[in-house]
DNA sequence: TCAATCATTTTTGTTAACAATAAAGCGGAT
DNA sequence: ATCCGCTTTATTGTTAACAAAAATGATTGA
């Protein structure tokens, strides 16, 4: 009884981790045909469980497959980045609203303390955008999580959220503005702390607003042109 | 030339559209384990292809699976039927938005022809529940495709729809309240063929939550209890 | 020289046999 | 008699061989 989780991870599962990490980090090109046994001897597993993944992945929009033609990864666009932001906004201002309401009051401290966490990394490494965005990854997970909507923390956790990452290492699109990021997720655990839904929901609209509105700057000027 | 689609549906593909529509309808009953052989027989199919949808059914929440402890679909509850209108009501309210905005002339013609057919139906035929449901889904799938919002029409179409279906077969909740929910739809429309977003985004909302209320009376007064 | 057709070859889709794991049933001990 | 542990068994996970389809390349005719 050492082994308090049985959890036998199966090569379906291995295969799709790996897969979608490859996919999101843009070790595959999109676009590019990618052949199964390419992918067999890369990842070290037999074509009947990739093929279970592909069907995953395929399934969650991280890549195509015609019969007989071979499967290839999607091709994005930025106006396709700038409509996963839109729906990120309703979304996650629901996820802010349901969890004003039904979050513990350990999860809203756990909540603060992530933010204090974030505030002392990005005054000593400078706001390095690695964990820049890997702190509001965490930020956002926490108030999906804690909406208690299970199908909302499913779509946002296991679509938009690695479709997003992908966009951004696509478009080597980093967060940007992370202190003024930082002042907003602090008024949205507020909002929560006091149990105003609606406030919350109205901050993190507008939280998402900004952050889309910011990439649109950014591709007026030309920074993100590809 | 004739054939302007190849389109070879695939055997992985047959075994997902047949085993989505059979827990759709509810012939699989949920918490049910049932076994893969079982299935196969039954959908005259070999494990491998079935393998790949129950992936891909498994990654869109329909049913779910243990590893060596066989697959059993989802089950659910009043409550999360209850969220899943939460969800729809800022998705679609999204949607009509951007619908209002992005869609052709021609469509909203289409979707004003569908609202008259719909009221016909009704007239003629004491609104079956049957046509309802059906008229009321081709109302809300054409103004998912006309947002020209990839990933939400998808998310729309693929998971939530399915979903929703599923439980008004588990609950017989029928969508009720025909001649009421029309008149809404027609609001909508209008708004939309005037081009306003706004208001388009806020009659849907209403119309949804009106819906989920309308749900939620119903198991008050215990006629949705199970 | 270019185009079109046919054969080759690669790659995907499918099937069936094999291995591993967990559930179930049986037996013994307390 | 009940509980614990073991063995059995059935089901799942995996693998490799087979079949079919499409892309590629060469050859032949115009």
């Amino acid at each position: 009884m050492i082994e308090a989780i049985p959890q036998t991870q199966t090569r379906a599962d291995e295969a799709f981790d790996c897969l979608q990490t490859a996919i999101v980090k843009g070790e595959l090109a999109p676009g590019e045909k990618i052949g199964e046994l390419e992918l067999c001897q890369r990842f070290q597993l037999t074509r009947g469980p990739l093929r279970e993944a592909l069907g995953r992945l395929e399934s969650r929009g991280l890549l195509v497959r015609r019969p007989h033609a071979g499967v290839k990864v999607v091709s994005v666009s930025t106006e396709e980045l700038l409509e996963l932001y839109r729906i990120r906004e309703v979304m996650e201002g629901l996820a802010a609203r349901q969890a004003a309401a039904r979050m513990t009051d350990e999860e809203v401290a756990g909540l603060q303390a992530t933010l204090d966490a974030h505030e002392a990394m990005i005054e000593q490494a400078q706001g390095q955008a690695y964990y820049q965005a890997e702190g509001d990854y965490d930020f956002h997970h926490r108030i999906a999580t804690g909406s208690r909507n299970t199908k909302l923390a499913q779509m946002l956790l296991g679509d938009l959220y690695y479709m997003v990452r992908m966009y951004r290492y696509r478009l080597s699109t980093s967060a940007g503005r992370p202190h003024r990021a930082l002042g907003e997720h602090r008024r949205i655990v507020e909002a929560i702390a006091q149990r105003d839904g609606e406030l919350a929901e109205f901050l993190m609209k507008r939280h998402i607003n900004a952050a889309r509105r910011n990439i649109e700057q950014k591709i007026e000027e030309g920074l993100l042109s590809f």
